[in-house]
DNA sequence: CATACTAGG
């Protein structure tokens, strides 16, 4: 303990942030205050645990470097660090910012984002234990459904990048904070790549702030140049801590990737030294195949000669298998059959959940085939879909990385070195160059960017993407035709739903049944509900056939989840009807966050009297066209052809599909091309509704010509017969909620 | 006829 000379004042002993001049603080000055017995920002007594963790946080790469770090810091607003994996850049450069901010002093917060909320949760908790504080006090985490932070208290903050996004819808200068980190930034997100724009803008209105870019080392470079304030931002390196990795590459390319890939991971099972397997495919099918084909395989070299190989234990792992189940990875390997034995092999046989999402510890040998399903976006005829697509360099070293996190490893890359040299990109191409920007474009318009197409994206997205974009939210009336916000277009861009959803919801109660197109909308936002286990194929679908209602998809939907409540929400109830327990509870927790917000905008929930089923049906396939009346198809012959309407694309309805007929209108959550084109979750609805509930997007004097717009020119001859003076609109329900008064189209 | 990479709000 530090003893008074008599140039500090009596007491300063007992303040261990004695001296700390805010955003001038020295790595010694730190060094100490970490150390001193009492806790600089609770003022209690620091625990033994606390000491040695601290001991083992001097160890970190990032520790050594401190001094640098504050040298930087103080000098420079906007910082690009890179730090390799090992080096403790999550968990420490956020607490020494604190040290540095002194933010609780101020009222501030030092926020750091995670593109993952499991991320986000456990590196809260980790630091709130290096911290010696309990987790949801000073140091907290933020994520979607929960909130761990205790405001007034709460100082160190993590939380998904998608919050921070959110947070600044309300308050565009997002003045609670000091420092902003945004982690992980070389996953180019939509969130964080939207992030980097707002906050490279902020940096000019507010030079209080501070922001740090934390990246892998291949993008650092373009991080750096793209926060050029005079001269590009500095860069502040740490080493990680890992272990050498050995490369292989096939001298021939792989016709069959899968193929190439079992017989790689039975060579390695044969003749290297022990140490687990991770193998990357693409999809759970691939997946579950090649477990079974290892599998026989490894038995077919051990009833050949017992004594030549150990036994293997093949483990699939991908995102819809249940958590207990992907618990299965960190089981040890199969211990030998006898003492003298070949010790016992673990095989884990991944999607690139394993490349960010999941680290698994103790592999040796990474089996590489080069591919992944990706997304991508053609905006031309607005459709995202899944493609089987080579990797980017970046991953392929990312996937190699995995094999060196507990000792020397090795990496067989099904390909050859001149393709990853000259055929692999470089990077992924970041997700807002492959994706819908509906939502992204909605929320931006709310932070007030007026001008979408001159935003200054790290990456910017193909002009026809932000065309098509502003298009959809037009029709939708969240814009209007100058690209102004309007009322609705605000309210719906605080629902956390893709704007055809949010739009529906909206206007549900003129149509008396919010309640229900509630429990859809939050169907619709979670994972599949359906099981199909590929030996009980025939039971499963025989217990869907028991809650399917054959007017629409949409409405088997909301049917399941009724059945789901009336059965007092019991997991075992799910599993007997063959579904998803853990799609079902979330269903329902995203309906309590969605009813809270209809709630805070006096949206009313209400449900029509049960007296007429198909009154009630009828109701909420209006509502549902109300939302969705972009996303129809037009059935074309007596095939089962379907053309959307507009763009004329042939389509299937999906084999999940539940509907006893074919009818002539349909609209569709979504379209998927997988061995063709589908249309997926599918609800029969009547042409009128489409010309009374979407008439500027079904303006017959400027439809493309063809079948579709003759088939709605006669459903109109035949409503103008029938009524003789009725107008089709004096048909529409009563307006009543405070919400009517919003354009609706 | 024939069915799903991952993450986020």
């Amino acid at each position: 303990m530090s003893k008074n000379n008599g140039k500090t004042p009596a007491g300063a002993e007992k303040e261990p942030l004695f001296g700390f001049m805010p955003r001038n603080v020295k790595a010694d000055q730190v060094q100490k205050a970490m150390e001193h017995e009492l806790n600089p920002f609770t003022k209690k007594p620091h625990s033994a645990q606390y000491m040695k963790i601290l001991a083992a946080r001097k160890k970190l790469p990032v520790f050594a470097q401190m001094e640098e770090f504050y040298n930087v810091f103080t000098k420079h607003q906007i910082i690009v660090m890179v730090g390799e994996t090992g080096s403790g850049k999550t968990t420490q450069i956020p607490q020494f910012v604190a040290y540095s901010d002194l933010p609780h002093t101020r009222g501030k917060l030092v926020a750091c984002t995670q593109p993952r909320r499991v991320a986000a949760m456990s590196v809260a908790k980790r630091v709130a234990d290096e911290m010696d504080m309990q987790l949801g006090k000073q140091v907290g985490y933020s994520i979607r459904f929960e909130d761990m932070t205790e405001p007034g208290t709460t100082f160190l903050k993590y939380m998904t990048d998608g919050m921070l996004l959110r947070e600044a819808m309300n308050d565009p200068d997002l003045q609670r904070y000091s420092t902003i980190i945004l982690d992980e930034a070389h996953e180019r997100t939509l969130a964080t790549d939207i992030l980097m724009g707002l906050l490279k803008s902020l940096a000019k209105r507010r030079p209080d702030l501070k922001i740090i870019i934390m990246s892998a080392t291949l993008d650092a470079l373009k991080f750096q140049r793209y926060f050029t304030i005079d001269t590009p931002a500095p860069l502040f390196k740490v080493p990680g801590r890992t272990h050498p990795v050995e490369i292989f590459y096939t001298q021939e390319p792989e016709p069959d990737y899968v193929e190439a890939a079992i017989r790689t991971v039975l060579m390695i099972h044969r003749a290297e030294e022990p140490g687990d397997i991770l193998l990357f495919l693409t999809g759970e099918e691939e997946i579950e195949d090649a477990c079974r084909k290892i599998k026989l395989e490894a038995d077919d070299l051990q009833n050949q000669d017992p004594e030549s190989v150990g036994p293997i234990a093949c483990i699939p792992l991908y995102s819809s298998l249940p958590p207990q189940q992907q618990q299965r990875i960190f089981d040890a390997a199969p211990p030998s059959r006898s003492p003298d034995g070949p010790p016992g092999r673990k095989i884990v046989i991944s999607t690139n959940i394993a490349e960010t999402s999941l680290t698994i510890d103790g592999i040796v040998y990474v089996v590489d085939p080069g591919f992944s399903k990706q997304k991508v976006y053609n905006p031309r005829i607005r459709v995202e879909s899944l493609l089987v697509s080579p990797i980017s360099k970046a991953s392929a070293q990312q996937r190699a990385g995995r094999a060196g996190r507990t000792r020397p490893g090795k990496c067989f890359r099904l390909y050859t070195e001149k393709d990853f040299m000259k055929e692999l990109e470089e990077q992924t191409h970041p997700e807002i160059l492959r994706s819908n920007l509906a939502n992204t474009v909605l929320e931006l318009v709310k932070l007030g960017i007026k001008d979408l197409v001159r935003f200054d994206y790290v990456d910017a997205p193909a002009p026809e993407t932000l065309m098509r974009a502003l298009e959809l939210l037009n029709y939708l009336a969240a814009l209007d035709d100058e690209g102004n916000l309007t009322p609705l277009g605000s309210m719906m861009s605080e629902f956390p739903l893709d704007p055809q959803m949010a739009k529906m919801l909206i206007v549900s109660p003129e149509f008396k049944c919010s309640q229900e197109i509630l429990t859809i909308v939050a169907m619709l936002s979670v994972p599949n509900v359906w099981l199909r286990p590929n030996n009980q194929r025939k039971e499963a679908d025989a217990a869907k056939q028991l809650l399917t209602v054959p007017d629409g998809d949409h409405l088997t939907l909301l049917n399941v989840y009724n059945e789901y409540k009336n059965n007092e929400y019991d997991k075992n109830w799910a599993w007997n009807h063959y579904l998803s327990g853990r799609s079902l509870a979330q269903a329902d927790n995203v309906r309590s966050q969605l009813q809270r917000i209809m709630e805070r905008f006096d949206i009313d929930l209400v449900s029509m009297e049960y007296k007429d089923q198909t009154k009630h049906y009828n109701n909420i396939r209006q509502a549902l066209v109300c939302g969705f009346f972009m996303q129809v198809a037009h059935k074309e012959g007596e095939k089962g052809n379907y053309l959307t309407v507009k763009d004329n694309q042939v389509v299937a309805l999906h084999p999940s599909c539940g509907l006893d007929t074919q009818p002539d209108w349909v609209i569709f959550n979504e379209f998927v091309l997988t061995t063709r084109p589908y249309i997926r979750t599918v609800t029969d609805v009547k042409p009128q509704w489409l010309l009374e509930f979407a008439p500027t997007y079904f303006d017959l004097s400027s439809f493309p010509d063809g079948e579709t717009k003759r088939a709605l020119q006669r459903t109109l001859q035949k409503a103008n017969q029938k009524s003789r003076g009725t107008s089709v609109e004096d048909k529409r329900p009563k307006k009543k909620s405070k919400t009517s008064s919003e354009p609706r189209r």
